[in-house]
DNA sequence: CTCCTCACG
DNA sequence: ACGTACGTGAGGAGA
C-alpha cells in the first residue's frame, strides 16, 4: 500500500460520520476501517462521495462558496495533483557533497563550543544549552531571555560561543532537514521527488507542502543557496521561476483603495523607498538605506496587523518611536486606518473576513472575552483576506497557466507553488513561449485597481 | 505527544 | 498593565 498523507486517510469516514449518520440511505461507514475487501470499499466510498456530495453541495450555496470552490477549488485540484504527479529532479550527488562538508564544520563547531564552554553537552538541547549560557557561563544577564536559546536572543549574547551555536545551528538544521533527508525522498519510479499539496488546511487560503514540504527549500543564505541550486531539470531542459512582486502590498492597495499606493505601484516606483520619503520626510533621492528598511518593515507590519510593540521587536527600537511611526503611516496613507477599522468590525459581526474569491477565513477569537486572543484574532482578520486574496490570485493564475500548457500541447511542466512564485521545467525550445504565456496568465489573471508585476528567472 | 527552534513566503 | 507582529511544516529533545 502507498505511504497516504494520514490526513485524507480518514478523511472520508469522518466526512460520512458527521454528514451522513441520519441519512436514510446511511451507508454502513464500518466498511472503511475493514481492509480486506478492496472492491466493497471502492463500491461504499463511491457512495459515500455521492450522498456527500448531495449533502453538501446545497450548503456550498447557502455558504456563497460558489465562486471560490467551483471557479477556484475544484479546478485546481487536477493541477495540483499534475504538479505532485511531475515532480522534480535533485541532484543527490550535489547534496550528498554538501551533508559531508556539513557534518564536517558541525564536528568543527562542536570542538570550539565545548572548549568555550569547558564541558560537553548536547548542543541541540536547548535545555542543556540555556543552563551552560545563562548558569555556568552567566551569560545574557543584561537581556531579559526567559532562558530561551532562539537566534534573536542568542544574536544579542556578545561572546564567541554565542557565534558558535548559532553557526551550529544553521548548519545542523540543513544538514537534518534537507541534505540528509531529500535524497531519500526520490521515487525509484520517477527518479524524482514528490510534494504532497493541500489547499484546504490554511486559514488564508494557501497551499501546504508536505512529506516534504517544497515551500520552504533554503534560499537566503550562502549554505542555503547551495541547497536550493540541487534542484535542477532534467536534460535539455531549464527551471523557471515566475514570482508576483509585492502581490500582498498591491492588494493592499487594491482593498483599501488608496490613491497614493495605486500610483505609485502604476509608476513601478520602488514602494518602501517613497513610504520611507514621506514618512521621514525626506526626498526620495536622500532617502537612506536604513531609512528604506524602515519603511520595508512598516510595509510588512501593515499587512501583518501591525502593533508598535511588533514593530519596535522587529526594528529594535522603542515602542514609542515604533508608534510614532505608525502613526506617520497612517497620516502618510489615509484610508488605510479606516480600511482596518473596517475589516475588525466586519470579523466581529461575521466572525469571519473574505478573500476576493469569496472564500471565508474565520478568526474564532475575534470577539473573545481573552484581550491577548483577540487581539491576536484581530491581526489575523486584517491580514487573512490580504494573504488570502494573494493565493487567490496565484491559485487563478496556476489553473489558467496548465490551461495554456495542455491547449498548446506543451512539453513544459509546472513543478512547484510557492505562495506567490510557480516554478516551471521548461523545454529548452518553449522558453520564449512559455515566458510570454507566464507574463501573459499571471498579470492578466485578476484587474486590480493595481497592475499586477511578474518576475521571471532562470535559476 | 508537546515544546522549542527555524526553514520559507 | 498586559503580551503580540501574518501564514505554514519538519526535526530533535524530553517527558
Amino acid at each position: 500500500m502507498h505511504k497516504i498523507n494520514q490526513h485524507h486517510d480518514k478523511l472520508l469516514p469522518s466526512l460520512v460520520e458527521t454528514y451522513l449518520t441520519n441519512n436514510i440511505n446511511s451507508i454502513d461507514f464500518n466498511i472503511f476501517t475493514t481492509k480486506n475487501n478492496q472492491e466493497e470499499l471502492i463500491k461504499a466510498t463511491l457512495v459515500a462521495i455521492c450522498q456527500l456530495y448531495a449533502v453538501l453541495q446545497p450548503q456550498i450555496m447557502a455558504n456563497q462558496l460558489n465562486n471560490a470552490y467551483f471557479n477556484y477549488e475544484l479546478p485546481l485540484l487536477p493541477v495540483l495533483a499534475q504538479i505532485e504527479n511531475n515532480g522534480i529532479k535533485i541532484d543527490s550527488l550535489a547534496l550528498h557533497q554538501l551533508s559531508a562538508e556539513f557534518k564536517k564544520q558541525i564536528a568543527d563547531l562542536s570542538l570550539d563550543i565545548y572548549k568555550l564552554a569547558e564541558t560537553e553537552f548536547n548542543i541541540a538541547s536547548p535545555q542543556q544549552l540555556a543552563k551552560v549560557l545563562y548558569q555556568q557561563l552567566k551569560l545574557g544577564e543584561n537581556i531579559k531571555h526567559n532562558n530561551s536559546t532562539s537566534a534573536e536572543i542568542l544574536e544579542e549574547i556578545d561572546h564567541p560561543i554565542a557565534k558558535n551555536v548559532l553557526e551550529f545551528r544553521k548548519i545542523s538544521k540543513l544538514k537534518n532537514t534537507y541534505t540528509d533527508v531529500l535524497p531519500t525522498l526520490i521515487n525509484p519510479q520517477t527518479g524524482r521527488i514528490h510534494t504532497t499539496f493541500s489547499s484546504t488546511s490554511t486559514l488564508t487560503g494557501r497551499l501546504a507542502s508536505s512529506n516534504p514540504n517544497l515551500q520552504n527549500i533554503p534560499s537566503k543564505t550562502t549554505e542555503g543557496k547551495k541547497i536550493y541550486n540541487c534542484f535542477v531539470a532534467r536534460k535539455d531542459h531549464l527551471l523557471l521561476t515566475a514570482d508576483y512582486s509585492q502581490i500582498e502590498l498591491r492588494v493592499l492597495a487594491h482593498f483599501a483603495n488608496i490613491t497614493s499606493l495605486i500610483e505609485a505601484f502604476k509608476q513601478n516606483s520602488d514602494i518602501h523607498c517613497l513610504t520611507a520619503s514621506q514618512i521621514f520626510q525626506t526626498p526620495e533621492q536622500q532617502v537612506s538605506e536604513e531609512q528604506r528598511n524602515k519603511a520595508k518593515a512598516i510595509n510588512f507590519g501593515i499587512i501583518y496587523g501591525i502593533s508598535a510593540f511588533g514593530l519596535a521587536k522587529q526594528l529594535n527600537i522603542s515602542k514609542q518611536e515604533a508608534s510614532n511611526y505608525i502613526a506617520s503611516y497612517f497620516k502618510t496613507y489615509q484610508g488605510i486606518e479606516q480600511y482596518i477599522a473596517k475589516t475588525m468590525q466586519e470579523a466581529s459581526e461575521n466572525g469571519f473576513v473574505k478573500t476576493i474569491s469569496g472564500r471565508k477565513c474565520y478568526i474564532s477569537n475575534i470577539n473573545s472575552a481573552d484581550k491577548i486572543l483577540q487581539n491576536q484574532a484581530k491581526r489575523q482578520a486584517i491580514n487573512a483576506p490580504i494573504q488570502g486574496s494573494a493565493a487567490d490570485i496565484i491559485k487563478k493564475a496556476t489553473i489558467l497557466m496548465q490551461e495554456k500548457l495542455n491547449f498548446h500541447k506543451m512539453a513544459s511542466k509546472i513543478v512547484l507553488q510557492i505562495h506567490d512564485e510557480l516554478v516551471l521545467e521548461v523545454a529548452k525550445e518553449e522558453l520564449e513561449q512559455i515566458k510570454v504565456f507566464l507574463f501573459e496568465t499571471m498579470q492578466s489573471t485578476f484587474n486590480l485597481r493595481v497592475p499586477l508585476l511578474v518576475n521571471i528567472e532562470l535559476r
